[in-house]
DNA sequence: GATGAATGAGTTTTCATTCAT
DNA sequence: GATGAATGAAAACTCATTCAT
């Protein structure tokens, strides 16, 4: 390999075509994963899903684990656009109503990935890494934290970590549970509210 | 979900013998399981660990997910019984203190199941059954229903269904991470205050 | 052991009760074989079937072939006392009678133990005995062959034994498919005349 | 019924090298069978025979089931051609030597896959379908129907029905006996004529 | 003699991964 | 770069048989 062929890589390590590739693969491992669950998931599916070789796909992925990772990557990175667009919507919002348009937009977004998320929740072993959405979780962190030093500027740190820690799993366990398992009885939009609620007094100490 | 032998010998109620081998396959089951992760925990290591041959352990359990189920309800029942016992010794404490005292008794119980909840949770594809302690929420939700009855008899019930609902997933969240992930910086004593402090005032409304 | 006790053993070589065991098991056996199959036929189902522990069968057979074999030895005969009563019956018999009555029992007696032989013909394994009833063939062989010797005493050794080769395999055949897989449309009296005449004219030369 | 990989690749016709593995795999099976028996003949085993992995072996038979029915296929067509032929070649001659040429051809191609027959016969469960060669019952049946239709025209339908079913076992029955296990004393040759006028005078009626 | 818990070799089958073309 | 045939380690599970009680 030539200096200069490693230059030009460096600087565009993913080709278009290669792009191109990974989107297929990408997509294909998304549709049996989501349509067919995770035991149906295996390379070779993927592959024949993705109308690409077998041998193809393993150029592209060291291996089957990182296929699923980029999978989780991929929706907690579409999930967090929405979301920051929304947070960003709301920042002049006043404190409940910024909170609640977020939460409806994470919800909506989760909901829409449905599919996969029941599947890398319930079926995929996550490999020790328990939080399937930790980019999510830590956006909402740094959100929240903004928002709480703007409404109540006076929290020592130590104690708006420890609240941030837990209000953060609380609400993104709150928010896949509506999105994902919410009971036929209870009312979507009160449970929004209520977490808005649990959530903006949770802070406010 | 009940051992395999049982069936076929209902004839002499539980032999002791039968006990011991079911409990020394679900230890080695437990042990691998947080040891060596799901991955290794294929029926023959377990067998092997047990020190049982394969065709026991399949005598006493009539597939592999029936030794997870176990160890999983194992880990529920033990939890459950320390659980209820700090509910019945709390009961003429104020809201705060009784609950506070039933949160750390949890999250005591949890961290002595660290290593298989931790494995459960991470690694074990659930099937469908996004909660690993449904007994435990069930319990919880009883002894909290109860509680707000007393001192908040007034709210409706699909109010306070839907309260429920919420808080009691996020406990449940909360305080396994505080068993099983808490980071360094953050005093235990204190996240299971504001625990305590949100699920109160969460649910008065 | 007291010599006398060895020779009283050789007298009886199988005692009233393991009589009565051996045929529990066999009877259990034939049981699960024509109601369960081949496939549901392991030893320790037969034993349960038996109301026997495993440890008793294998006391009375030394392995699961030969319990197969007594199953089929059972069968032959049973099927031959049918038969040879019914040769003794037809002895005054002219032949085209003599040998329709033989067959006529013979099939009967085949579809009594329909069951059996079915699992034992289309399901068990062999093991290099092509024939599962040789013995009626032997004794159709004999009983064909004095019927030969009267009503056409002529025939040479050779010729005889060759005729009585083909013959009786074919015979034994077609009771059989009449027995067993008779088509619908196919009457079974008459096929039975087809035999007899076939078997009678086919010998005759 | 078809090996699996043709499924996935009817993209392109066969490939040589597919074609190559079957029939390395059905041969290695058919000497296994032949020469160590049915109970020898586990799916690693035929791999090992046929150099080839394991892996391979179940990606051209979805089954080990497959692989024996392949081979029960295979000894009926390659039977089924010879007599075929001799079928042909037969046509112009009067009823018995038709009829014997055919048997000497239909016993000639038997006793040339003997190895495989007697295993197939012996020792393979059959899983409800009695007869291991039903093609070459069915092609007998055509040509002998057409052979009473030219030779006694006038029998009725029924009759003829039933007179086939039961010659046509009785035949292929006889003429696997005497190509599988003719025992010493008799000659091939005698046995055939006999068939020969068995047949041609069974059905004549 | 009777029991049945225990055994473990062996079976079928899957699927992530490699590598010659 | 792409292909896909080939691989083989490993998994779940069965069942004939043994032997201590």
């Amino acid at each position: 390999m030539t200096p200069a062929a490693m230059t030009s890589q460096r600087r565009r390590p993913v080709q278009r075509r290669s792009q191109e590739m990974v989107d297929r693969i990408l997509e294909a491992a998304a549709r049996v994963l989501g349509r067919e669950g995770y035991a149906a998931m295996s390379t070779n599916r993927v592959a024949a899903e993705a109308d690409v070789s077998i041998g193809s796909l393993y150029r592209y992925f060291n291996d089957k684990a990182e296929i699923v990772e980029h999978l989780r990557a991929r929706v907690n990175q579409e999930v967090l656009a929405e979301l920051t667009e929304a947070i960003f919507a709301s920042l002049d919002d006043d404190a409940r109503h910024g909170v609640e348009r977020v939460l409806v937009t994470l919800v909506d977004a989760l909901e829409r990935h449905r599919g996969i998320l029941v599947a890398l929740i319930d079926e995929v072993p996550l490999g020790s890494q328990a939080n399937t959405l930790p980019e999510i979780e830590r956006q909402l962190t740094e959100f929240t934290r903004l928002f709480v030093h703007r409404h109540a500027p006076g929290m020592p740190r130590d104690e708006l970590d420890a609240r941030l820690y837990l209000a953060m799993g609380m609400t993104l366990n709150a928010c896949l549970r509506i999105a994902l398992e919410r009971p036929e009885g209870l009312d979507r939009g009160r449970l929004l509210e209520l977490v808005t609620e649990m959530l903006v007094s949770g802070l406010d100490g």
